[in-house]
DNA sequence: TGTACATCAGTGAACGCGCGTTCACTGATGTAC
DNA sequence: TGTACATCAGTGAACGCGCGTTCACTGATGTAC
């Protein structure tokens, strides 16, 4: 997306409300959640400020579509990263490729697009603000397919299938977090990588390994337990 | 920390750098890292903004010692949540139950205290900006120290070691994140539960779990290398 | 023990900024007859 | 085919807000003699 320049042709945008949206994501990549502004992105457009009320019902509206930019942007780069995985007999092998795939597409994302990663998971204002629909079209989608051809494929048992993908999801999720913003975020890249690859091995090896036996699997769910 | 009441006793202060660290730690509490601003702070303890310019270069320095704080108690949190693990000659046990109390502390925390949880992880725009030492007095170090000990006892093999615990902790903060303002977030208390355990277990079973053959791995490591 | 004075920790007013949002309006568009 | 007019999509100015930060200042404190 380069819109960029603010050509107008007349008095009338014609396509006002993408043109924002393009705007805001913008913002977005350059600066994360909070610069992108009502303001900003009518100046960016080369339109009055209130001229974005005519498609916005107000900023919270404008930060949910760059939230969905953002979304669509990382799913791509997922994508990208999957394609890469090698074709293989082998159904578990290329299975686990493809989850170690679809972390590693994640990281990237992150590290590559700080500014849209941060705006994908910036705190809503509204309690009640639904769920962006992206992720169950885009990168989750991708984790769930990868689970499911996980079990198909005899790795996963049936029985441990249930939020397999939100345990790989949260590994990989919180890797993210922790070198961008977090307490690793001066980290140097090698240490990154390395932590990247032991944190999917981790993830694989728990999803596939032995279950634990029955009575320290009650201790810890015990433990676990809410209050 | 209760200071709220802004009580003066004649024109000096007294204690004015610690009055405003508490009144930014609450002003975090309650709205997040965005809530933490020089004006409020001294706003709520009783005092003129430019006041605050005596203990701190600028607001950046009070967001800093907000996180500290927003750090502090969720150490408290987790010691206090590691304190109810029972006792047991099974050292393997006990470290296990350890690393599960952590991790539903860190939990605990996040839900308990979102805007506290929210800072401690708030983006700094000064990217050379330290890395806050509390984390390896806190909670990180309780973690680490659960790894140790898993090691010792002959559960997390040495050569597995290293890294175990950013792969762990990977995996708890990703989930704190996504139920908190991640895609997640509407999710009920019960699945919530549900997913804790469940990553949990991954994590542990990943630690402890038998190796990759040694081909699978070097196809994840291919795949997940840089470039 | 008393006093002059340097130092310290506050005040009060002001600066400029960008923001979200609303108001009455006007230029362009397109449709009914 | 031409024209009146409703509708739509913008403008321009203004509102009030809270912010970070700086300035010259003043009240309180404590130390040297």
């Amino acid at each position: 997306v380069t819109s960029s320049a603010p050509v107008r042709t007349g008095y009338h945008h014609g396509d006002l409300r993408n043109a924002l949206i393009r705007a805001a994501a913008e913002l977005a990549q350059a600066g994360g959640p909070g610069s992108v502004t009502i303001r900003a992105a009518a100046r960016s457009v080369g339109v009055t400020p209130t001229a974005a009320y005519r498609h916005f019902a107000g900023h919270e509206e404008l930060l949910q579509a760059a939230k969905e930019q953002a979304l669509d942007q990382m799913s791509d780069v997922m994508g990208e990263e999957l394609l890469r995985v090698p074709e293989t007999g082998d159904r578990v092998r290329r299975a686990l490729c493809a989850l170690a795939a679809i972390g590693r597409g994640y990281l990237t994302f992150a590290q590559a697009e700080p500014g849209l990663f941060r705006t994908a998971f910036a705190h809503c204002a509204d309690p009640e603000s639904p769920i962006e629909e992206n992720w169950d079209t885009g990168p989750f989608r991708r984790l769930t397919d990868a689970m499911d051809e996980l079990t198909d494929a005899g790795y996963l048992p049936a029985e441990r299938r249930p939020l397999a993908e939100v345990a790989a999801w949260s590994g990989v999720h919180g890797l993210a977090m922790l070198y961008l913003d977090g307490p690793l975020r001066l980290s140097d890249a090698e240490s990154r990588q390395r932590a990247l690859e032991r944190t999917i091995e981790v993830i694989i090896v728990g999803l596939g390994g032995n279950v634990l036996s029955a009575d320290l699997r009650a201790d810890l769910t015990e433990i676990v337990r809410d209050r």
